[in-house]
DNA sequence: CCGATCGCTGTAAACGTTTCCGGCGAGTCT
DNA sequence: AGACTCGCCGGAAACGTTTACAGCGATCGG
């Protein structure tokens, strides 16, 4: 007597057919009751009493197939270690949910062929959107990008012309910023440790260090640049290294990573921040709150850039016949005790003992002066 | 003559339809070869050729739908900007991805709500399984986790009686190691610093503190005792209070974030770490070795929890038929600089200047020694 | 040389939803 | 009172796959 179970689901769970069969109505009044459209109130009420009874719960992937969205969307950020793309994460989380939709994350660990394997997956519509920050674009990326199936909308520099949804930030400025800090509070020898130079970030923030430093009519010692990459280990090494062989009165980092690799690596060596070298990081990130002193560090708006990803996302995703769109967040800097005072350039020693002392803010927020 | 869309999908995208139609077979062999089941040379050819000129992509839904299985896996955890949980993380999503499947992840906040909310979508289908790690159990949890209708494992402690795959370690001992360390190098006045106490991490820690000492007679001196939640600020701030009145010689911190917190409060204080204080954290991140001094923490097997809790997960998936499992992972103590150096208990005053020593390790990895 | 076997194929039925569409009874307007 | 609208209902067709089943020609063994 085994022909009633067309009525439910293989492992025996309640299916529409089994909720219509109880209450005694067609599934397709079922159907329109469970999703509160139409019925009369005596169906209504059966059907609700029959789904109750069998504890019935609507199949999500039945219900995708027909409605030809999944509500989950896609995000993927080189390293899901990294408070940045964690920041980033929680901004596109909340106005992702707030849409009633799921974010998926993966960690493409800055790898071409991981990122296009994910590009390409996109076209058999496992999720109905995607968020991308490759550290690396290739050509084969934006053939990917412009040729997606599915909504996708592009954190970071992108071509000029590529006919993608973008939000960027302005990173070369970014460094401008912290390197006019640094001038102004005295220090001449201004050291930089940079990820790998092959990456869009690293790229742009390299010319941004040397375009600030030529614009103040400084001249680059070598010996000051460092290249690692974008992770704490990586970052410390470097910091090393430079030390080794040159002696910088600041440091600029890439990332907030670095900046807590090199912030190791000052005072393994001996070296008092900020009192002998002056340390800001870039991200501004909860991990340069953490650290003692403090970090400055350059905010490039990365949950701001989130959000507007994700709002860009959804809006795509609503209308896809958008046409491309652009957005940009400014940098800011974050002064903290790690830069915080200003060298006795002229002055005599005064104040040997004066340690690291809170900066004065005047953000409106709590978390340092905006240059 | 809109009538041969029967071929394509809604969006005038490639259907099995559409190259079955194409290379002039039924979509019953031009399913059977792009599944690589079956098919003559001939057909083969054929179908490969078609789907590659309209760039076939098989539809991942209604592969779902037709399969009963969607190749996606849960991870619920509290909070994802945690390291602890960025390690676990990474962890599971190395086996789940060797299984072909991908990693959603949700971050709960610790809300009991949310945790049920996600408890009860896995109803619907939308993954193959969930591993969640709850940081508070209600009985409303126990329930829905006995009675999912999809594989679920939980990390962290469980009722033992609770029918759901486990897997778990012994942070009592966890903590009782650090204690035990910091007495046997001369601290007397050892503080707590801890998470919330409705929380099964925060009573179990909170346990083993108290009986770590009663285990070596020493009365506990309830002002060195100080409760925040499992966050940054909240040990920072909980570390100060404790500070404010006692002057403790060592601080167990219930995890790596209030460490760091309790670090900051230390330094801003003035207290050395480790000749005034000693510092000992717990889920050994890589937050740990980030700071300077290197702190020292009980680790609590993150990694390898994630690992096996994957494990056990896809077990489970391939027969759910299996017994509740449960599995236990050891704590160990690494010991690093923040606690390396033994006081001069009985000693006058030696050495007052030796700073912060690496500790020699002994330990098969870099990570320092175990206890 | 004929029946069994085997490899391949196509038809059709699933998977569990949503939704189009025609039917039908009750009301409304003229 | 008849034509019309309107709300509700059920049958059936989607959505795009996989797969059970049956048919069919060729090969093989006796």
């Amino acid at each position: 007597m085994g022909r009633k179970r067309l009525q439910e689901s293989a492992d025996g769970r309640p299916t529409v057919h089994t909720v219509a069969a109880r209450a005694g109505v067609s599934i397709a009044s079922a159907s329109r009751v469970l999703n509160g459209v139409g019925g009369s109130p005596e169906t209504i009420r059966k059907v609700r009493a029959a789904a109750a009874e069998v504890g019935y719960v609507p199949n999500a992937i039945a219900r995708s197939l027909q409605s030809q969205r999944t509500g989950l969307v896609a995000l993927a950020v080189e390293d899901i270690g990294n408070p940045v793309y964690v920041a980033m994460m929680r901004a596109i989380e909340a106005v992702v949910a707030s849409s009633g939709r799921q974010l998926v994350v993966h960690a493409t660990g800055g790898r071409i062929d991981n990122e296009m394997t994910l590009l390409r997956r996109l076209a058999n519509r496992y999720v109905d959107g995607m968020i991308i920050s490759p550290i690396r674009v290739t050509d084969d990326h934006l053939g990917a990008l412009a040729g997606s199936p599915v909504p996708v909308v592009v954190i970071g520099q992108l071509g000029a012309d590529a006919p993608v949804d973008n939000v960027r930030t302005d990173s070369r400025r970014g460094v401008a910023l912290a390197v006019d800090h640094l001038l102004a509070t005295g220090r001449r020898r201004i050291g930089f440790v940079n990820g790998p130079l092959d990456t869009v970030p690293g790229a742009a923030r390299d010319a941004g260090f040397r375009a600030a430093l030529a614009r103040h009519g400084i001249h680059l010692d070598e010996d000051l640049v460092e290249v690692g990459d974008f992770q704490y280990a990586a970052g410390r090494a470097a910091a090393l290294r430079l030390l080794a062989r040159a002696s910088p009165d600041a440091l600029v980092c890439a990332n907030d990573l670095i900046a807590v690799g090199a912030l190791h690596a000052l005072l393994a060596a001996g070296r008092r921040v900020p009192e002998d070298v002056a340390l800001v990081g870039m991200d501004d990130t909860e991990l340069a709150q953490m650290m003692f002193p403090q970090l400055s560090s350059v905010s490039l708006g990365s949950a701001e850039r989130g959000r507007r990803a994700a709002e860009l996302l959804l809006q795509r995703i609503a209308d896809p016949t958008l046409p491309p769109r652009r957005e940009q967040v400014p940098p800011s800097l974050a002064v903290r005790a790690s830069s915080g005072t200003t060298l006795p350039a002229a002055r005599p020693s005064a104040d040997p003992l004066d340690g690291p002392t809170a900066p004065t803010p005047t953000h409106p927020s709590s978390e340092g002066v905006t240059a």
